[in-house]
DNA sequence: TCAAAACCAAGTAAATTACTTGGTAATTTA
DNA sequence: TAAATTACCAAGTAATTTACTTGGTTTTGA
């Protein structure tokens, strides 16, 4: 388990998917990227990993974008983080359960014990868990106008 | 919530003194530094942060070392992991809640209660919960001693 | 055919992590 | 009292990771 800005940004990504995927359309980066802040490049990285860990899917085109792979039911906060964050090394001895004098080290042992019990914890908290309450769907509405109003005004702006 | 090595090598740090709170003897960080193969110094930085937050207390001269400041069932990983890695950012918008037009951002919203959730978790695993079980101390006793061996050994052959 | 999107690779810049060096201050023990 | 041992402190460097940049290619809908 390891909990970065990098998880932040792919849960917060996924977090959107699951937002808009009532409505069929799609979910390009780019609007991720004006939403998070971030270019649309780090996103590629980030939804790289999330493609090959079969969270998202991707279409390309026009009025493409990604969408969640599975119901949002069926995801894990923890899937989302360890597919960006990968596991960091649970020791230095990496596994090999050997460090001081081929005998394992009681503290590594214990680390893991707790890093099992994040992992579990944030293996039960589903992307639904967070993204459906009446509360949420509703601001996501108001959210999603004001949005695609501000992508016109930048579009008009910019392009 | 961040979570890093960063942060493992204080919980795993913060273990190696409960354990040996039972004992008179405070722990070095020499001794921690041997066991988790990091060096002195940046265990210093680490142990400077935790004696900030009042987790720890250090006696210096020979015989000295850190001990907890607390007992054991009263420090929450939750504490030692914060007093380390300190809280990241939640948002790029860093708590002005007026990111994107005015409007708060919902994506951000809902990271900040998952947040509040995972700290929440954290904050109730105790120090005492990970290190008090007899299986634990059964084999803290022979791997202490196999330590002191090893120091000994290291003693003879470097000094 | 054109534009919009995903997809890809090989970088750079910035931040963080981990370490290094070279000290000072307090305390025990010989 | 001197020497050893430990915490404590500061100002760096090296390595790693995070985030971004550039410059593409492929796919697909209009």
């Amino acid at each position: 388990m390891k909990l970065t800005t990098k998880g932040r940004y792919a849960v917060t990504a996924m977090m959107d998917l699951a937002l808009h995927q009532g409505s069929s359309r799609r979910v390009t980066l780019k609007s991720i990227a004006q939403h998070q802040m971030l270019s649309v490049a780090y996103l590629e990285h980030l939804f790289a990993r999330l493609k090959a860990k079969n969270l998202v899917k991707g279409v390309r085109g026009p009025g493409g974008g990604y969408s969640l792979s599975r119901p949002a039911d069926e995801i894990s906060i923890f899937e989302i983080i360890n597919a960006v964050d990968e596991t960091v090394d649970i020791t230095r001895c990496k596994g090999r359960k050997d460090c001081q004098d081929g005998e394992v080290c009681l503290t590594h042992e214990l680390w893991t014990d707790l890093s099992v019990k994040m992992s579990d914890f944030l293996h039960e908290i589903k992307l639904s868990d967070i993204v459906d309450s009446p509360r949420v769907r509703e601001v996501a509405e108001r959210q999603s106008n004001r949005c695609r109003d501000v992508q016109q005004i930048q579009h008009v702006m910019f392009n």
